[in-house]
DNA sequence: TGACAACAGTCGTTATAACAACTAAAATTC
DNA sequence: GAATTTTAGTTGTTATAACGACTGTTGTCA
């Protein structure tokens, strides 16, 4: 049976249009690949969400980045940036600091041990990643991830 | 520029893998390409879970399911098919009935109203889901589609 | 048949996401 | 240069997701 006819009948009917079909699988594939990453960061107890933050801002280095620049480069979008960094200011992995040139701003900045958590979690993640895609070859992945960019650049 | 290295950019870091990278773009264009239709869902107040258990449903027909089935069929798992049921009961969406051979088993049908719901959510979503990749050509969709159950099949 | 395992669903609790209104500072405009 | 708009971030509230323990029912098997 081909992969698409397995789809209509799990979701109990046919799809409007391959458009559809296309937005189905980018959900499915998405809450499917997942799983194993949040398993892994469950044990050190980070949202996927905290993950990203922290490797943000390791990305950005000892200048650290204000709250608007976190949630711009977030993978998904988190309406409530300021609560997220809290809780990861309360358990120490990161920093505020108030600009003291615009006193709007509020620069974030990863510490030692919110450095330490991601090295950790490194490995385990690299390998994860690997494993969970290791059926398909090099040009599939590839083209996937090409297409995967094109698919949201509008 | 090529895409990949935009996103190494935005990332701030390398990708590790072209797994990684992938990883990475799954998840990205899941969230750009949900936010429309989630827009669109808020319109008559319903979450993309609970529009799925009601598409599920749909699908189902008469006969209905158990929760457990539903829960099976979901795009996203959830935890907690119970209260997601529980919010569609409340607004009349769909009605649960005790089995009366298998005293365990909920079954969920949807109502005339859940009909409704869905049917008038048709056509925006489907236009919607088109516009939002109709700068793609059907061969590219059709591979990515196939890529992306590929990736999640092991 | 009586103990035990498996299953279906519920419920209590905590944490996080979503929405909207709000404060403070800086930039614009007239 | 005072009034307005924009920007950055916070906070209050509600709803939902996540986790785990729990209840009632059925199936299994000694």
């Amino acid at each position: 049976m081909s992969p698409k006819l397995k789809d209509e009948i799990k979701q109990g009917k046919p799809f409007e249009s391959l458009e559809a079909e296309v937005m189905l699988n980018v959900a499915r594939t998405a809450d499917a690949l997942s799983r194993g990453g949040e398993d892994i960061l469950k044990l050190v107890g980070l949202s996927p969400n905290q993950y990203n933050v922290l490797r943000i801002l390791r990305g950005a280095g000892e200048q650290g980045l204000c709250c608007r620049e976190v949630a711009e480069r977030m993978v998904t979008r988190d309406p409530d940036i300021t609560r997220l960094v809290d809780r990861l200011e309360r358990r120490s992995l990161l920093t505020r600091s108030r600009d003291s040139k615009d006193r709007r701003i509020i620069t974030v900045r990863i510490t030692p041990d919110g450095l330490k958590t991601l090295k950790d979690l490194d490995g385990p993640m690299e390998e994860y990643n690997r494993n969970r895609l290791s059926h398909m070859d090099k040009a599939d992945l590839r083209k996937l991830s090409d297409l995967l960019e094109a698919a949201r650049e509008p």
